[in-house]
RNA sequence: GCGAAAAUAGCUCAGUUGGUAGAGCGCCACCUUGCCAAGGUGGAGGUCGCGGGUUCGAAUCCCGUUUUUCGCUCCA
């Protein structure tokens, strides 16, 4: 399996699908560039996503919001509080832990201290004692609670200032241990904010600092209702966009699977609310159709539902692919509520709300999201597609078994040999056919070599002239999946290619 | 971010006890052949990831760094 992932990868070098971004200065960390192959592939899965979403479905429209939003839809949508972490590591156990937990851990055990002095003062005195009294008089439990908000109180205060420093210094002076080891050998705190931040404003000091987009999703709900009123949107409706998203995570890895620049396909569907659940299921339905209408196996996907769920969900799940690595996450499906709706109302000022004339009623909508990243289906697209055949004669292919509806080229029309005016007939096939699909010509080596060059770059279809094509007007045309070859008259290629274009015939 | 491993031609990899680099495939040109990667001739391409150090001399030993992979950790 990891021997298969590693065949992918450099495949999709050799092959021109994906390169290592900045490669000649030693390349960035978990950023790639899509090569001339790879843009064609990507950009294929992002219309196939697209058609089905938007053009097969009267309801849903399209949206391309700008990456820089206000800050403020940050802290609507929360990203900003819970996206950033103080970290601290110990250096003996190697385990990393939140700054602000470890000192709020400790702060809740010295209160726990106190109440136990108080459970055991009650005890002794029964009756009448006077709780409040022995709280603010009890030297220990005064101690211990000066203690606990002492701590709590710095803690608040440097976390403020962003003194990371002092955070350190702060669990070193409470002589916290680590709760595995024991040890309190701790490394500096580190502020981890998973948003990438930059500024607007060509001068430092009228600059606002500002974040690249960490989910797409904000986009549409910040537009929500300028869709719908100019769309005259009913409810249930949906946004639909694709775009790039970008996240700081701390591990990037698995080559394209988690990438800190990537490009989400969502589709935020508004719905009534009480009905959320019924959508909820129809688009968990509706998303897996979607995968296996492009044939990679339906036992390469499954279902995780959430048990523990976000802040804003009330029901989630993924739709899990079986990559070279196991199977991992590849569209999510979720239950937003009306979360994030309701945050924006409450952060602009402004009513994001629908009167909905069936049941007179005015509300803040339920959303249904789905989000697909366009990176992992790259990913699954290719390392389902790369295989190694054995054929009868005992020797091997590498064919990239590409769903024709995605292959970047469609079509290599080569002539036999290179004489005999074979070149120029080949030429015009192109010429005509260059129109409808993405075709390339090739005259180099031995036409078996030919054969085998376009297997591995994916291309479903080879068209080859030959010396009876001067004659009779037909050429061969030959199947990448099986090898087997056709002879068809010229004007019945585009025919034949047409498979690989119609989306009707995959997508229904 | 921690720990471990790795990095040599476009790709996959050799490279001995330290003596200034090789193979296969691929690529380019020409000749030959002409339906499934396999003919011939010639050619391009590497300051061995990068930067230091040790040494008369470093792909090789040491340190740092970047990138990748795996394990932890994290994961809206």
């Amino acid at each position: 399996m990891e021997d298969h992932f590693k065949k992918v990868v450099s495949h999709s070098k050799e092959y021109g699908y994906i390169f290592q971004s900045s490669e000649i200065y030693d390349g960035l960390s978990a950023v790639y560039d899509y090569a001339q192959n790879g843009v064609e592939l990507k950009k294929n899965i992002r219309e196939y996503w697209w058609r089905s979403m938007v053009y097969m479905h009267q309801n849903i429209v399209g949206l391309d919001a700008a990456i820089l939003m206000h800050p403020t839809t940050w802290k609507a949508s929360g990203h900003v509080d819970a996206f950033s972490d103080p970290l601290i590591d110990n250096k003996d156990s190697k385990k990393r832990y939140r700054a602000d937990v470890l000192v709020e851990d400790y702060a809740e055990k010295l209160n726990i201290k106190a109440q136990k002095e108080v459970a055991k003062a009650k005890k002794r005195f029964g009756e009448s004692f006077d709780e409040a009294q022995f709280v603010s008089t009890n030297p220990r439990v005064v101690k211990y609670l000066a203690d606990k908000e002492a701590a709590l109180k710095r803690l608040n205060t440097s976390l403020e200032k962003e003194d990371l420093a002092d955070v350190k210094a702060l669990i070193e002076e409470l002589g916290i241990a680590c709760p595995e080891s024991g040890s309190k050998n701790w490394t500096d705190v580190k502020q981890f904010n998973l948003m990438f931040g930059t500024k607007l404003g060509a001068s430092a000091e009228s600059a606002t600092d500002l974040y690249l987009r960490p989910e797409t999703a904000q986009g549409i709900f910040v537009n929500f209702l300028n869709v719908q009123k100019s769309g005259r949107m009913k409810i249930p409706f949906g946004i639909a966009q694709t775009g790039k998203a970008f996240r700081n995570e701390i591990v990037a890895r698995q080559f394209i699977f988690r990438m800190r620049e990537f490009e989400q396909m969502e589709m935020q569907f508004f719905v009534r609310p009480g009905e959320e659940m019924k959508w909820y299921n129809y688009w968990k339905e509706t998303r897996l159709n979607w995968h296996l209408s492009l044939g990679m196996g339906d036992e390469n996907y499954r279902f995780h539902d959430h048990e523990k769920l976000a802040h804003y969900a009330n029901a989630a799940a993924d739709i899990e692919f079986n990559f070279p690595f196991g199977f991992k996450e590849l569209e999510g499906i979720h239950s937003r509520t009306d979360f994030d709706l309701k945050a924006h109302e409450e952060f602009s000022g402004k009513k994001l709300k629908f009167f909905d004339p069936e049941i007179n009623e005015n509300y803040t909508p339920y959303v249904v999201e789905t989000s697909i990243g366009l990176d992992r289906m790259f990913l699954a697209v290719l390392s389902h597609s790369l295989q190694e055949e054995s054929l009868e004669d005992g020797s091997t292919r590498t064919v990239l078994k590409l769903p024709s509806i995605l292959a970047p080229v469609k079509a290599a029309i080569f002539p036999l040999v290179k004489k005999d005016g074979l070149q120029e007939i080949a030429h015009d096939i192109v010429e005509t056919l260059k129109w409808d699909y993405n075709v390339i010509y090739d005259e180099k080596d031995a036409v078996g070599r030919r054969y085998r060059r376009q297997d591995a770059a994916g291309t479903p279809f080879c068209i080859t002239v030959d010396h009876q094509t001067k004659e009779d007007q037909t050429v061969t045309i030959r199947y990448r999946d099986t090898m087997k070859q056709e002879r068809i008259a010229i004007s019945e290629i585009s025919e034949k290619l047409k498979i690989s274009i119609s989306y009707k015939d995959w997508l229904s």
